[in-house]
DNA sequence: CTAGGGTTAG
C-alpha cells in the first residue's frame, strides 16, 4: 500500500512543497487511519485515496507563503482533481485572505468554478470579503448564498458582522441581527452573540452591544473584553473598570485592555499599578501589554519604571534586538522618559526593525533638539528599504522647527510627496507653519495656510497663534484665533494663548474679554503640573501655587535661597511671563509658584548630587522658570532634564540644549 | 473562527 500510494504521488509531479509532506505522508496515514485491509471495496479505496489527497492539498496550502505559490498549487493539482472539492477551496480561499491575496480577483474566480458551493465555501468566500474588502461585497456574496438556498452558517453570521462594522452600517448589522434568530436560530450562540457586540460597539452604539451583553444566557471573557474596550474608547473609564472587576476569569487579552486604556485615556498612573497587579496575579505579558504599559510609563517620564518594565520584558522572552514591536515602544519610552542615549541604544541592539522603529527615533532625536541626529538617521533609512511615512516625515520636520533649520525643511516638505510619496496631510502643514512662524517668517507661515492643499485644522491655526506670541502679534493672532474658537471652541489651551499675546502686548482689555469668554463657555483652566522623581522612584506631583505637599516649607526655603544666589549672578525675574495685570511684586511672587520650580527644587534637595533630575511639565516652560533652571544647573552643578508639552531641556552648567530657542 | 496594540501634533 505505502509503494502504491508513493508511486501515485511521483506521478502527480509535486512541488518541493510537497515533496516535504511526502516524508511525512506514512504518518498522516496514520493520523487519517488509511490502514487498508485486505477486502477493500473499489469505491472505498477511491474514497480513502480522494481524503489522503484532500490532506495533501491542505498541507501544500497551509505551507504557501505567497501568491505564486497558492497559484501554483492550484494550477497542478487543483484543476487536475480537485476542482469541486468544496473542503480544498474552502481552505485555498482561507489561505488566500491570510496571505492577503485580494478576494476580487484570484479566489473569487475559483469560487465562480465551483458548480455547487457548500455552506462552508460560500462562508469562507463572505469572510474574505469581510476581512480585505470590499465589505459590501460580503453582503453581495450573501445575497447569492440565500437565493442559492443555502442556510448560512453562525461563521456566516460572523463574517458578515465584521463586515458591517468595516462598513460602519449599524442599519445592516440591526437587519442581520434580526436575521440570525429567525434564518439561523443562532440566538444563544456565543461565538455570533460576540461578534454582534463587536459589531455594534465597532459601529459607534454602544448601548446596543451592551444590551446583547446584559441579554446573552452565557458569556466568556471576550464578550467581556469587547465590551470593557468599548468602553475605554469612549473615554468612560468607570464603566470599564466596573466590567473588568465583575469579568470572573480575567485573562491576559482583558487586562491589556484594561491596561491600555487607562494609558489611553491619559491615565497613566493607574495603567502602572494595574499592570503591577496583573504582574502579582502571575498573569502573562505579551507584547502588545507592554506597548500599552510603556506608553503609559512614557507619559508620565518615569525612568525606574522604564528599567523595571524593560526587566519584565526581557524575564518574558521579549526582548528587543529580537522583537520589532517591543524595540519601538522601548525607544519612544526611552526617549520620553530623558535617556535618549538609552533610546538608542536599544535601536541599535535590534536586528529587525521597521518603519516604526525608525520614525520612533526619529522623533526622540527632534524631541530632544538633536537635528542633526534626526538627519542622518531619516538619511540613513533611505538606504534600507523601508519607506518613510507620515510620522516619519513629523519627526524630521519638527526637528527642524526645534532648532530653526528652515532651509532644509522647506525642502523636504516640498519633495516629500515628489520623492517619498507622502502627500502633506495637515498635520504638516502645522509642523511646517510652525518652523516658519517660530524662526520668524510670520508672513510665509500665514501665505502657506492660505494655499493649502487641504483643509486647516486647529494645529495649524494653533501653529501660527504659537508663533504670533513669540514675535508679538496680535493683529495675526486674532486671524488665527477666529479660526480657532470655530475649529476648536473647547480647546482652553488658544484661549489661554491668545489672552497672553494681549497681555504681552499690554492689551488689558482685550485680556478680559477673552477672560469673560473663558468664562462664559464654561471653560476650565488646567493647571501648571510638574512631575519629578524622587531617590527612591516614587513620582511626586507638583502644581502651580499648591503648597500641600508635605515638604512644602522646606522647598520654599530652598527656593528662596537658590534665587538669592541667582540675583548674585545678575538673575531678574521675567516678569512678564505673568500674564495677569499685577503689581511687580505680586507678578514675582507668582513666579515663585510655578510648579516646575517646586519640582526642581524638590529634586535639588531630595536625589544625590550626581544623578539628573528629569522634570516632566504638562504645560510649556516658561521663560522666567527656563532662565531659574538654567542658573541652577550651574550653580549646583548638576544635570537638569524639563520635558514641557513641546520637547526637551536638557540643562548643563548654565546652558540649555534648546539653545533658548523653543 | 470572535476580544487587547505601536511612532506624531499646535
Amino acid at each position: 500500500m505505502v509503494r502504491v500510494l508513493s508511486r501515485h504521488l511521483i506521478k502527480l509531479n509535486l512541488s518541493n512543497l510537497s515533496r516535504h509532506y511526502h516524508s511525512n505522508h506514512l504518518q498522516l496515514q496514520q493520523q487519517h487511519n488509511l490502514s487498508l485491509p485486505g477486502s477493500l471495496s473499489l469505491f472505498e479505496y477511491q474514497r480513502q485515496q480522494l481524503q489522503l489527497l484532500e490532506a495533501q492539498l491542505i498541507y501544500v496550502l497551509d505551507r504557501c507563503n505567497n501568491l505564486a505559490q497558492l497559484k501554483q498549487t492550484h494550477a497542478q493539482l487543483l484543476r487536475k482533481y480537485l476542482d469541486q472539492s468544496s473542503f480544498v477551496l474552502t481552505k485555498f480561499i482561507r489561505v488566500s485572505t491570510k496571505l492577503n491575496v485580494s478576494i476580487g480577483l484570484y479566489p473569487r474566480l475559483v469560487f465562480d468554478q465551483v458548480r455547487y458551493p457548500n455552506p462552508f465555501l460560500w462562508t469562507a468566500l463572505i469572510r474574505g470579503y469581510s476581512i480585505l474588502g470590499p465589505f459590501d461585497e460580503s453582503v453581495v456574496v450573501y445575497n447569492c448564498m440565500r437565493r442559492g438556498g443555502i442556510r448560512p452558517m453562525s461563521f456566516t453570521f460572523s463574517a458578515l458582522f465584521k463586515a458591517c462594522s468595516g462598513l460602519f452600517n449599524v442599519g445592516l448589522g440591526r437587519q442581520l441581527h434580526a436575521q440570525v434568530v429567525w434564518i439561523g436560530g443562532y440566538h444563544d450562540d456565543l461565538y455570533v452573540s460576540n461578534t454582534l457586540i463587536d459589531m455594534y460597539v465597532k459601529c459607534g452604539f454602544l448601548e446596543c452591544g451592551r444590551r446583547v451583553f446584559d441579554e446573552m444566557g452565557e458569556r466568556d471573557a471576550i464578550s467581556w473584553t469587547s465590551l470593557i474596550v468599548a468602553y475605554t474608547k469612549s473615554r468612560d473609564m468607570e464603566a470599564a473598570a466596573e466590567l473588568f472587576d465583575g469579568l470572573p476569569d480575567k485573562d491576559m487579552v482583558a487586562w491589556t485592555a484594561m491596561v491600555t486604556g487607562y494609558a489611553q485615556n491619559a491615565k497613566p498612573k493607574e495603567a502602572l499599578k494595574l499592570f503591577e497587579s496583573m504582574q502579582d496575579a502571575g498573569v502573562n505579558t505579551d507584547e502588545v501589554t507592554l506597548v500599552g504599559v510603556m506608553s503609559a510609563c512614557a507619559q508620565l517620564g518615569a525612568g525606574k519604571y522604564a528599567r523595571w518594565i524593560r526587566d519584565v520584558a526581557e524575564k518574558a522572552g521579549l526582548s528587543p534586538a529580537r522583537n520589532v514591536v517591543v524595540g519601538s515602544a522601548l525607544i519612544d519610552m526611552y526617549s520620553k522618559c530623558g535617556s535618549l542615549e538609552e533610546a538608542y541604544r536599544v535601536f541599535q541592539m535590534m536586528e529587525v526593525r521597521n518603519v516604526y522603529s525608525y520614525s520612533a527615533m526619529i522623533v526622540g532625536f527632534a524631541m530632544h533638539g538633536r537635528v542633526n541626529e534626526a538627519m542622518s538617521l531619516f538619511y540613513e533609512m533611505g538606504q534600507t528599504d523601508i519607506k518613510p511615512n507620515k510620522v516619519t516625515f513629523i519627526g524630521v520636520l519638527t526637528a527642524c522647527s526645534h532648532t530653526g533649520i528652515v532651509q532644509q525643511g522647506r525642502q523636504i516638505f516640498s519633495n516629500m510627496d515628489k520623492d517619498y510619496g507622502v502627500a502633506p496631510s495637515a498635520d504638516h502643514y502645522a509642523c511646517m507653519v510652525d518652523l516658519l512662524g517660530r524662526a520668524g517668517h510670520l508672513e510665509e507661515a500665514y501665505e502657506l495656510v492660505k494655499t493649502m492643499s487641504v483643509e486647516p485644522h486647529g494645529g495649524v491655526w494653533g501653529a501660527l497663534l504659537g508663533a504670533c506670541r513669540i514675535y508679538k502679534n496680535p493683529e495675526m493672532a486674532e486671524v488665527a484665533a477666529k479660526h480657532l474658537f470655530e475649529l476648536d471652541p473647547n480647546d482652553i489651551g488658544n484661549y489661554v494663548l491668545l489672552s497672553n499675546i494681549y497681555a504681552l502686548a499690554g492689551k488689558w482689555d482685550d485680556v478680559s474679554r477673552i477672560r469673560k469668554l473663558i468664562r462664559t463657555r464654561g471653560l476650565k483652566k488646567n493647571p501648571g503640573c510638574s512631575l519629578v522623581e524622587a531617590k527612591d522612584g516614587v513620582i511626586h506631583e507638583f502644581f502651580a501655587g499648591d503648597m500641600t505637599h508635605p515638604k512644602s516649607k522646606e522647598i520654599k526655603e530652598a527656593l528662596e535661597e537658590l534665587l538669592q544666589t541667582l540675583r548674585l549672578e545678575g538673575y531678574k525675574p521675567i516678569l512678564s511671563s505673568v500674564v495677569h495685570n499685577l503689581s511687580d511684586e505680586e507678578k514675582e511672587r507668582l513666579l515663585k509658584t510655578h510648579s516646575e520650580k517646586l519640582a526642581l527644587v524638590f529634586g535639588l534637595l531630595t536625589t544625590s548630587p550626581g544623578s539628573v533630575i528629569t522634570i516632566v511639565k504638562n504645560l510649556r516652560i516658561c521663560e522666567d522658570c527656563h532662565i531659574v533652571i538654567c542658573g541652577a544647573s550651574k550653580v549646583t552643578g548638576r544635570e537638569i532634564v524639563v520635558r514641557d508639552n513641546m520637547r526637551f531641556h536638557h540643562f548643563h552648567d548654565g546652558v540649555c540644549s534648546c539653545g533658548d530657542f523653543w
